[in-house]
DNA sequence: CTACGTGCAAATACTTTGCTGGATT
DNA sequence: AATCCAGCAAAGTATTTGCACGTAG
């Protein structure tokens, strides 16, 4: 049984094979590069079918684009509040427990677990600009 | 002393007043029901300051707007998946205890806990489709 | 031949920015 | 008089939608 067109595949592929939880633009430009041709439309599409189906979770972010995750497992992240690199967190197992039995005992559909945080990178640049600017 | 600017002082009392943990624009209506007026752009502009100063939390919620909560207490959420209506959501003194341990060990910054679902008047306004459309 | 899904472009939605003018000190 | 901040409108960015075409079944 065919489930996915053409398009849809290379989207799940690409982000099965990523750990950077893309954007749409990320998506579109990680494509091109292997060379596969995709509108963006076709991926906004695509990706909210993904979504509904559980296929594909979005990550809770607060970043100004969505981000998305081809793990849909429950797991957490921690979020660069200025670039926006997202990783994943380590989750010990009885945070994961104790998040699990919340789902279960209210039937909440899916869970986000988001540290936000400044990178060392963006750090970096921040000290920089302070000794700049004063 | 006196820190904030007559706008920001009434936005800070309607986000301390509210439960629904408001986007801009329902901050711009409830505003303006109490004849208190304002322009959007400059509710944006306060909110940014008043997150930075850690005086406002935005609510990681993976909605179309930004949604914003007076209170910024560690604390959880649930988010409906359809109306974006946002509830705090009850949380454990354990699980309390597991997330800020998480953000001392981690130096996080911040935190993020959502759970998603769908609320009941969407759960009714959803099979209500159903029964019409088949 | 039909149905579906793509890609482009236009439309919409959300947020930020530039600028002018009024208020505060 | 100088500074700060508000409000409007324009610009910018992210996302959705309409439509015509191509392809697979």
């Amino acid at each position: 049984m065919k489930h996915y067109s053409a398009q849809r595949a290379i989207i799940l592929d690409v982000l099965s094979n990523t750990k950077v939880h893309p954007s749409v633009d990320m998506l579109y430009e990680m494509c091109k590069k292997q060379n596969k041709k995709i509108g963006k439309a076709t991926i906004y599409r695509n990706l909210q079918e993904l979504v509904k189906e559980k296929r594909v979770a979005k990550v809770s972010c607060n970043f100004k684009e969505e981000r998305f995750d081809g793990d849909n497992s429950v797991h957490n992240h921690k979020v660069c509040r200025f670039c926006g690199k997202i990783e994943d967190a380590p989750c010990s197992s009885k945070m994961l427990k104790l998040i699990s039995e919340e789902i279960n005992n209210n039937s909440y559909e899916s869970v986000g677990l988001t540290f936000y945080k400044t990178c060392n990178n963006c750090k970096a640049k921040l000290s920089e600009e302070v000794v700049k600017n004063g």
